[in-house]
DNA sequence: GTAGTAGCCTAGCTCTCCTAGGCAAACGAT
DNA sequence: ATCGTTTGCCTAGGAGAGCTAGGCTACTAC
C-alpha cells in the first residue's frame, strides 16, 4: 500500500480550500480524509481534533491575509494606503469566504498572540502614521477602522445589504471616503 | 403519560436561552429535547430540522433586538438617537451572545424579507433624518453605521481587541463620536 | 362515548468524532 | 543486504447527533 504522504500543512491547505467551497461548518475530518482517499482515523495522527483543524485554517487565513495586505500597502501612504488596505481585505474575504469565516472563530489568547493577527494590528497602525494620531486616539481609530472593514465585509457576505438595490461597491467607496475624512479630523476629547 | 406541551414558540425560546449559555453551535435538537425531558424525535413534530431551529432563533433575536432599539430610540433625535441606537444594539449583543451569533446565519431571501431585519433598516434610516442626508448618501451612511456597529460588537466578542489594554467602552464612545462627525458632514461626491 | 387528530414514543438508520490497537512501509545502522 | 525502529495508515468500535417510519396514547369534537 502506497502512503498518502499527509502532513498537517497539506491537510490544512486542503481544508482551507474545502472551507471556501462548502463553508467552514461543513469542513469535517471525514470529508477531508475522503479527499485524500484515506480513512478519517488516519488524520488524527496529524491533527488533535476537529476544532484543531479549524484553528489551523484560521491561522493559515490570518497569515495569508496579512501577506496580501502587506503587499498592497507597500509604498503607499495616507488615503492611498487606507484604500489599498481596505480593498485587499475585502478582496480576500470575497475570494475566500470559508477562510474568512474561519478567522472569526475564537482563538485562545496564547494562540491568538502567536498568530498573524498581530501583524494586522501593526499594519493598521502604520496606515495611521499618515494621519498623525497619538494615543489613545490611535487605538480608537484602529478599532474603528477594523470594525468598519469587518462589519461591512461580513454584512455583505451574509446578505445584510441585499434589501437595497444600491451597488455595494459604491457604498464601500463612500465608507472609505468617510473613514478618511474622520481620520483626517479625528474628534478627540 | 403527561404531555410536555411543546410548541415551536416554546422550543425557540428555550433554544435561544440555550444558545446564550452554550453558544449556537452547541444548540442541538438532542440537547433541547433533554431540557424538556423528551426524546429528540419528538421535536421533529414542531421543527423541520436542526437548521430550521437555528433560523427560528435568528428570527426571534432580530425581533427582540428591533424592539429594544425601538424603545431606546423613542423621543430622541440626532446624535442622541445615534448613541441610543448603538448602545441598545451593543447591549443586546453582549447580554445575548448566542442570540446575536444566530442572527449572523444566512437567511434565504424570502425569510430575510419577512424578518424584523427590515425594521432595523427603517430605524437606522430614521436616525439619519437628523443628519439631512438624501439618497444615495443615505443608503451608504446606513450601511456604514451598521457595519461599524456590527463590526465593533463582533470583534469585541471574539476578542479581536484583546491585545491592546485600552478599555473598549472608551473606543466605542469615540467611534460613535466619529460616526456622528462624519454623518454631520458626509463626504458626498 | 367514540372517531379522529395531535403529541410523544421506540426502533433504527446514517454520519461524524474520536480512541485503541495492529500491521506494513520507509529508513538508519550495522 | 537485513534487521530493528519509527512512522503512517489501517480496522474495529463506541458515543452522540440528525432524521425517518411507524406505533401508541392523550386530548378534542361531535
Amino acid at each position: 500500500m502506497a502512503r498518502a504522504g499527509l502532513t498537517a500543512e497539506r491537510l490544512t491547505q486542503a481544508a482551507a480550500d474545502l472551507a471556501d467551497e462548502v463553508g467552514v461548518e461543513n469542513v469535517t475530518v471525514a470529508a477531508l480524509a475522503r479527499q485524500f482517499g484515506v480513512k478519517d482515523a488516519s488524520l488524527y495522527f496529524h491533527l488533535r481534533n476537529a476544532h484543531d483543524l479549524r484553528v489551523r485554517i484560521a491561522l493559515l487565513a490570518l497569515a495569508e491575509l496579512a501577506d496580501r495586505v502587506a503587499e498592497a500597502l507597500a509604498g503607499r501612504a495616507g488615503k492611498d494606503a487606507l484604500v489599498a488596505f481596505a480593498n485587499a481585505y475585502r478582496d480576500y474575504a470575497r475570494r475566500h469566504p470559508g477562510r474568512y469565516a474561519a478567522m472569526q472563530i475564537d482563538l485562545d489568547p496564547e494562540t491568538a498572540a502567536a498568530s498573524a493577527g498581530i501583524r494586522h494590528a501593526e499594519m493598521t497602525r502604520a496606515i495611521l502614521r499618515g494621519y498623525r494620531l497619538s494615543e489613545p486616539d490611535q487605538t480608537d481609530a484602529v478599532r474603528m477602522m477594523h470594525s468598519t472593514f469587518h462589519g461591512f465585509v461580513s454584512l455583505e457576505r451574509t446578505g445584510g445589504f441585499r434589501h437595497t438595490p444600491r451597488p455595494t461597491d459604491e457604498s464601500w467607496a463612500r465608507a472609505l471616503d468617510a473613514l478618511d475624512a474622520v481620520l483626517s479630523n479625528w474628534p478627540s476629547r
